[in-house]
DNA sequence: TATAATGATTGTTC
DNA sequence: GAACAATCATTATA
């Protein structure tokens, strides 16, 4: 009980010392305060005046029992206490005590030095934050890498933009909470620090105080919101990170092509049925013709190889319609060389590709490229020999 | 509602 | 890095 109670002699509201326990010096004290001088004049030392150093020393276990108490009782009662205590001739005594007990013992010096480095986790959450634009300047960082790496896979849908903006709303939602909260927790913290240092100063007029103690209460102080700020961060990282794999996953949210750029697509590709891998200029071609990405061009073709090779008579038909329909643009084109293409929407040549006079039906009577599955077999030259580009393979076949 | 079609993703190979 | 192959997940259709 006395190591709980030491010296603080401050009412109801203190908060305890900082570790400068008074119990040793309780000891000390009585030891200390009896030197001969101070029983010379004991009349002086005494509460009541008696010159008995017995009496005076069962006088400062008075004060001290009352600086004990100070603690159980009401606050007019303590403050009025404190006073008394804070005025009595004793007082001054007791406070060069303390300051002898605390030299002493190393009370001002013990546990000065640890300066704690940086919580890592503390600065991997904000470095986190930083970049995902919770944290720091506000330019929607974390959106912008999200949506550039959705584009990069060419996984953006129409409406990409329109999660994009859902993103960066729900992301300037998380940003809003966290520094309100943020805010709310530093003022807690300031509020607290000056409660607690107010209260160290009014200590310091009982018992002795150094600033670097008042610094090291401040540290301990920070030290333990700083736990609360890393649970601030944490939780708002786990709401970027949900947030961001939520709309990352809308990227599978696909829509089918349109009929027209599907049409394209096929139209390329059973034209260039022999050789069917665009280059990257008729990629971005068609591309530009299909209004979706090059990554999705790709995709495309890579999945009609595959699905047409794995099941050539499945795709038959479709085959023997387009190349009745590029047979006719081919038609067309004898008729008027200035509509090239059987769509007439392209840039690129369909009625160029030798591939389609490899056997359209009904045209010249030869078999038809479509239906030449045993031809390629279905197998292209594909990666072994991949062509340099359409432009060369379409111009080596109408070559 | 089951199934087919289809665009996207992932791991592997060259 | 491009293509392939398998697979996933969503959309369309019977």
């Amino acid at each position: 009980m006395l190591q709980q109670q030491p010296l603080t002699g401050n009412g109801p509201s203190n908060g305890r010392g900082p570790g400068v326990s008074g119990h040793p010096g309780m000891h000390s004290l009585n030891s200390v305060h009896q030197p001969p001088q101070h029983r010379s004049d004991g009349a002086e030392s005494g509460l009541d005046g008696t010159e008995n150093g017995h009496e005076t020393r069962r006088d400062i276990g008075d004060i001290l029992q009352q600086i004990m108490t100070i603690t159980d009782q009401s606050l007019d009662e303590a403050q009025a206490k404190k006073h008394a205590l804070n005025c009595h001739r004793m007082k001054p005594a007791l406070f060069s005590v303390l300051c002898e007990i605390k030299e002493k013992t190393g009370l001002s010096m013990r546990n000065t030095q640890e300066e704690e480095p940086q919580d890592p986790q503390l600065v991997r959450l904000d470095n986190m934050l930083l970049a995902e634009g919770v944290a720091g300047p506000e330019k929607g960082g974390g959106a912008a890498a999200a949506v550039s790496a959705a584009t990069s896979s060419g996984g953006m849908s129409p409406d990409s933009s329109l999660e994009h903006s859902d993103y960066k709303s729900k992301l300037s939602q998380i940003r809003s909470i966290y520094h309100t909260e943020l805010e709310k927790y530093e003022q807690a913290c300031t509020e607290f620090t000056t409660h607690v240092m107010n209260l160290l100063r009014e200590q310091s007029r009982t018992r002795p105080v150094t600033p670097r103690e008042i610094e090291r209460m401040v540290a301990i102080i920070h030290r333990k919101f700083s736990s609360i700020q890393t649970q601030l961060k944490q939780s708002t990282c786990e709401a970027v990170m949900i947030l961001r794999s939520r709309f990352l996953d809308a990227r599978r949210k696909r829509r089918n092509f349109s009929k027209q750029a599907t049409e394209v697509l096929n139209e390329y590709f059973y034209s260039h049925l022999s050789n069917p891998y665009p280059s990257e200029e008729a990629k971005e071609e068609l591309a530009k013709q299909c209004g979706i990405t090059v990554s999705q061009v790709s995709n495309w073709f890579g999945n009609k190889r595959i699905r047409y090779k794995k099941n050539i008579g499945k795709f038959q038909e479709e085959a023997n319609l387009y190349a009745m329909k590029t047979a006719l643009g081919a038609r067309q084109g004898e008729d008027s060389p200035h509509t090239p293409n059987s769509t007439g929407s392209g840039s690129f040549s369909l009625s160029g590709s030798a591939d389609m006079f490899l056997g359209v039906p009904g045209v010249n009577g030869e078999q038809s490229a479509y239906q030449m599955g045993g031809q390629h077999n279905g197998s292209w030259p594909g990666r072994s020999s991949p062509p340099p580009s359409p432009h060369s393979d379409r111009s080596e076949n109408s070559d």
